[in-house]
DNA sequence: CGTGAGCTTGAGGATATTCAAAACTAGTGG
DNA sequence: CCACTAGTTTTGAATATCCTCAAGCTCACG
């Protein structure tokens, strides 16, 4: 259970919250103050994109709020590549065969750097260049557990697989059980799950009538029997 | 197009290439005495696991070969999350939500290390580090490019794409066409895209007869027409 | 409250899967 | 060198899951 949605709403608790994440809390080093001086500093209200300055590759870092990262295909069709909350770091290739966007969920602080230039500095400052690795490992590793999801599981498994990975980023306890209060819309999380709309909702209300999760309201999911939803995750186990 | 399955066969050719990949050369310094010790060297017969020595993260620099990193959700489904050629270094989380496991295609000769300690001397060589990071955040690419793939495009899109995407990798000009000699099974690019090999046939049979590929034996593909071929990738463009 | 976007539900249809069998490779031994 | 075999690949027919289209409903916001 990760740190939430804290409101941040300003450049210099950003940067602070950028200093504690990827320099140790050095906060007052040279290199420090070069990071500082690369980044442009944001608020993005939700629902707008985050500007595509030059066409270089950049790294965003999230101070507060949420993000997708969505990439385009061809005939419009969109794919949420990854959700991201507060201190996360991301990595936004400029071009590619698809063309990748960075959209709010919710009001942000950001800050943007070049990659390029980012990436110079790091290599001066040991701790900053491990924590890059280390993030960028992680965020292999959540995409790799993505593309098992895309690529062989079935609807209902898609969304308990979601909740159950989503409450361990964002889910609170309450009276026992875990609690969500999505940022995203049906529509984000069925780009993201590789569905449609109209299959997540069915997803829901069947899993609401097995008595697994419970909803109110458009955004908040309670989930009732997380045993329950991970044996219908189609995760590997060793009982399976 | 990359270097291609140059037979290495040796520990310390894999070493020197090891060298030359993660610390730009310098075959003698300290750093390298310490990755070295660290080290286990294997030689894998294709078809082969490398074997899961602890219960550890690792990583495995792949000195000649091809690989794939497979991930098994239940009921004995089988994701390939990625391809490997040689110079590539694999990052394999020991536990998740799916078992991972790395398998030669062809004869391999393999550097494992555990992540643990080869991080903790990557920390004091900066220029491993950086290599470390971005060859993670190249993975990361590859690996969003396939959750695209995987999540929103049609059968046909997803051999297309693959087709493409391989031949960038171990493509080779041949009488001005390009040519692949792919070391993977139908069932491996099923398990890579999302499909079944019954699918994956008869997607290369339409593309045989649209004119855009030709085949002969079971691994040999020949890419007559690149330009077809993107055009039904279903690759974002902005003539879409 | 009223309005509109977002969510839910229903019926019909398409793409890829499943099941089954034939054809082809590539390797083996006569 | 050819025949033989085991495994892979290809082809075919029937089925299932998810998508598309369409309409009603709900919630959140003004």
């Amino acid at each position: 259970m990760a740190t939430q949605t804290e409101k941040c709403a300003g450049e210099a608790q950003s940067f602070e919250r950028f200093g504690a994440a990827m320099l140790s809390g050095k906060v007052s080093d040279s290199a420090y103050l070069r990071f500082q001086s690369l980044a442009a500093y944001r608020q993005i209200n939700a629902g707008e994109t985050v500007p595509n300055m030059d066409l270089a590759d950049r790294f965003v870092f999230l101070a507060s709020g949420a993000t997708k990262l969505v990439a385009e295909a061809s005939g419009g069709r969109e794919q949420v590549v990854a959700f991201h909350f507060a201190d996360d770091l991301v990595s936004i290739p400029a071009r590619g065969p698809h063309g990748y966007t960075l959209r709010a969920l919710t009001d942000c602080d950001i800050l943007v750097f070049p990659s390029l230039e980012f990436m110079q500095i790091a290599h001066t400052e040991p701790v900053t260049l491990g924590e890059v690795a280390r993030r960028a490992l992680h965020a292999l590793w959540r995409c790799r557990e993505k593309a098992v999801l895309l690529g062989r599981k079935t609807a209902q498994e898609r969304i308990a697989s979601f909740l159950i990975a989503t409450a361990r980023r964002i889910g609170s306890i309450e009276r026992g059980a875990c609690v969500l209060s999505l940022p995203m819309s049906r529509r984000d999380i069925a780009d993201s799950l590789g569905l449609t709309t109209e299959t997540v909702s069915r997803q829901f209300t069947d899993l609401r009538q097995m008595g697994l999760i419970a909803t109110s309201g458009r955004s908040e999911v309670r989930l009732l029997d997380i045993a329950g939803l991970v044996a219908r995750s189609g995760n590997f186990s060793i009982a399976a």
